[in-house]
DNA sequence: TGTACATCAGTGAACGCGCGTTCACTGATGTAC
DNA sequence: TGTACATCAGTGAACGCGCGTTCACTGATGTAC
């Protein structure tokens, strides 16, 4: 024996896992049928039963798992050192690097986030909300915020997010040649260049 | 008779255009059926080849649709007279008002511009695109924005419809309580004149 | 104006297919003694 | 270590249902004369 039970009960949830994420990468998870999965797993249809109580439930566990590779992506943008390098370029190729590597949960997360199960679409949006407020926790601790307002924070830190949100959908959607993906990169540094010089000439109000 | 034939036949083309915005609005058109759209309008499914070649002509008719209102809504942004109000109060208001007012369409192009049939999606993308070069050429109008290149005006013309498309989205997902509302107006004011601030103090590299 | 014919939006039966879910089952793995 | 029993991931038949699409049709509207 060279497997437990556990173990290949484990690694069939995770065959459904992959085969779920592949399979409705060009339409949605609401498009997306049990059966599908299953005969793209190699199993009769009623063992999905046996890791999953409903597609519902699978996509839940599919948001889960795409916030772990956005949330190592956060990780290392917020390790880059910022006295080492520009903090926009250092965040900018981190970002690429990452919805490159990690292509299909980004691709999950910004189709789902508008069109998943009403459960999907709420975790999701959730998850965001929180990385938002890490953010403004973050930028709060940079030099020229002090005189801020909570709330300016959370607006800056709602806008930052959105443009990185809107970028790791175009490094998705833009050609796979490197020269295509080099424009979306310059595009998204303009970008965020022009909202932190907006930022640091901002007079937030009391 | 009170109608012709082409009357009629128009009217039940219109009733299979709401019908389908209607019932994909909770999903999404690639969850759609044929038989739905034909169950809600009353026809007989096979009726509804009289009107469309398939769903996905149904869905590119619907995009057509779905940005007559918004084109409607920057037509209005752009007859505001920059001289009677500040433009972002102004262009914001107007936003929240189309979008509330025509919320099915707008609903219908931030869900299916990430989760539509290829076609939809790559339409509704080729719309948006339009979008922006139209903001770009309004902006080098704008005085201050004359040392500029073509390509940082085209970089902050994607800026702001980002942050356009994604305050849309929020005014769609806020709660309908008239308080939520104007937090969502509120955030996105803030947000586009800081984009402002930034821009002002740009200097466009040659 | 009246008649004969053409058009065509909508009908209704039929098809084969994939769907989610039920149920009783099998047989390898795991556990208690 | 050996045996008897429990667990449980995966099986396979079966169900009723909604799906897209085919086809020949109906009957009101429209047109030519």
């Amino acid at each position: 024996m060279t497997e437990t039970r556990g173990e290949r009960k484990e690694r069939t949830r995770r065959s459904i896992l992959d085969a779920a994420l592949a399979l409705c990468e060009d339409s949605s998870l609401v498009a997306l049928s049990l059966r599908q999965v299953a005969k793209e797993v190699g199993i009769v249809p009623t063992a999905f039963y046996r890791h999953f109580d409903s597609l519902e439930s699978l996509g839940l566990a599919l948001v889960d798992e795409s916030f772990v590779s956005l949330r190592a992506m956060l990780r290392d943008v917020r390790r880059t050192d910022p006295a080492y390098r520009d903090i926009v370029d250092g965040s900018v190729e981190i970002l690429a690097q990452h919805v490159q590597r990690e292509r299909s949960h980004f691709l999950f997360i910004a189709r789902e986030r508008a069109a998943g199960p009403l459960s999907v679409r709420d975790r999701i949006r959730h998850e965001i909300e929180l990385c938002e407020r890490e953010l403004a926790t973050d930028l709060a601790r940079l030099p020229g915020t002090d005189a801020w307002t909570p709330e300016d924070l959370r607006v800056l830190s709602n806008l930052i997010v959105t443009a990185m949100v809107a970028t790791a959908e175009a490094i998705l959607n833009a050609p796979q040649r490197p020269a295509a993906q080099k424009q979306v990169a310059e595009t998204a540094r303009t970008q965020l260049r022009m909202v932190m010089v907006g930022a640091l000439n901002w007079n937030s109000r009391p």
